[in-house]
DNA sequence: GTCCAGGATTCAG
DNA sequence: CTGAATCATGGA
């Protein structure tokens, strides 16, 4: 945006290092729908209300926000997880045992989960179904352009849910939602009598939590799983998703699994931060960089039967 | 033109 | 309960 007026470029000072090259699968890798890489690299994001830039610059990782804007840096750092929380529980996965694992941990060193808003979680993976990253994200642009509140600089926040139960058909249509049009509308106008929803949600245990998402139209349980994980913090859920299949077929040997046994898999092989371990795979497997398991050698599950 | 996409919903059996 | 058909749209 070229109305758009930054402050300078500053280091931002994680706990745990951010390798260079890892920003574009960590901030453009399915997880959030808002990032855009500029023409010198650099990365520009909104979330929630807030508009951040960052970089591998001269000084290691940078930002900059939009000025007169107080608590980007708080905000940005609340989101990249700055404490390193991750950090002992990514340590703590089953890599050193897990030889697929390790490769795909070993592509992606330092991804993490991030710690996005529920609202705006939630209507990028309503957006999501049947749906490329790439097409997610015009469709969650068009969503901001002509719905959101404007945040300066030309840059938008997600819309209401107000705005998305009072927009008219003719403007959710023009946003290439598809049949997705009405689930947005349909979990707007649920929501919109529960003004704290976000709160409510978030002091439910994960299974109560995956209940009440899964009760708004349009949100199955992958979708669900994602929120959970990318809007709640549900470190522990294990989205499955057709990468996820992929990957659990291929490197694992579990060909003919369903979704809710893999995730089942999921959630008793890697643990508590299961979802973390879920992201490694997804991106190691959307890039081609998994291994392919021998036929011979299909892990034996405690739980669920393959077949039928 | 055909096929597919970080699936969900509806319907048939 | 499980499995298949259907859904709207754009890109390959």
């Amino acid at each position: 945006m070229a109305s758009a007026e930054w402050t300078s470029w500053r280091p931002l000072r994680l706990a745990e290092e951010v390798p260079a090259g890892l920003l574009a699968e960590q901030l453009d890798g399915g997880q959030s729908f808002r990032w855009q890489r500029e023409p010198d690299g650099s990365w520009v994001g909104v979330f929630g209300s807030t508009v951040a830039a960052l970089r591998h610059g001269p000084q290691g990782l940078e930002w900059r926000g939009l000025k007169g804007s107080a608590h980007a840096e708080d905000a940005l750092r609340d989101y990249l997880d700055a404490e390193g929380a991750q950090a002992r529980l990514a340590e703590a996965l089953p890599w050193r045992s897990d030889p697929v694992l390790r490769v795909a941990r070993e592509a992606y060193p330092g991804l993490r989960i991030l710690r996005q808003d529920p609202h705006e979680t939630l209507i990028g993976f309503l957006c999501s179904s049947n749906k490329r990253i790439l097409q997610i994200r015009v469709m969650v642009a068009a969503l901001a352009e002509k719905l959101g509140e404007p945040l300066g600089g030309g840059f938008r926040a997600m819309p209401t849910w107000e705005a998305i139960a009072a927009a008219d058909d003719a403007v959710l249509r023009s946003c290439s939602l598809g049949y997705r049009a009405a689930y947005l509308r349909g979990t707007a106008k649920k929501l919109i009598a529960r003004r704290r929803w976000a709160q409510e949600f978030a002091a439910l245990p994960t299974p109560a939590l995956l209940a009440e998402l899964q009760s708004l139209p349009g949100v199955g349980p992958k979708v669900a799983s994602c929120v959970t994980l990318f809007g709640f913090g549900r470190l522990e859920s294990f989205p499955v998703d057709t990468w996820v299949v992929q990957a659990l077929a291929d490197a694992y040997g579990l060909r003919g699994w369903k979704p809710a046994q893999l995730e089942q898999f999921g959630r008793t092989h890697f643990g508590a931060a299961a979802g973390l371990a879920q992201q490694f795979l997804f991106s190691a497997a959307r890039h081609g960089m998994l291994p392919r398991a021998e036929v011979t050698q299909s892990p034996k599950p405690t739980r669920p039967r393959p077949r039928k």
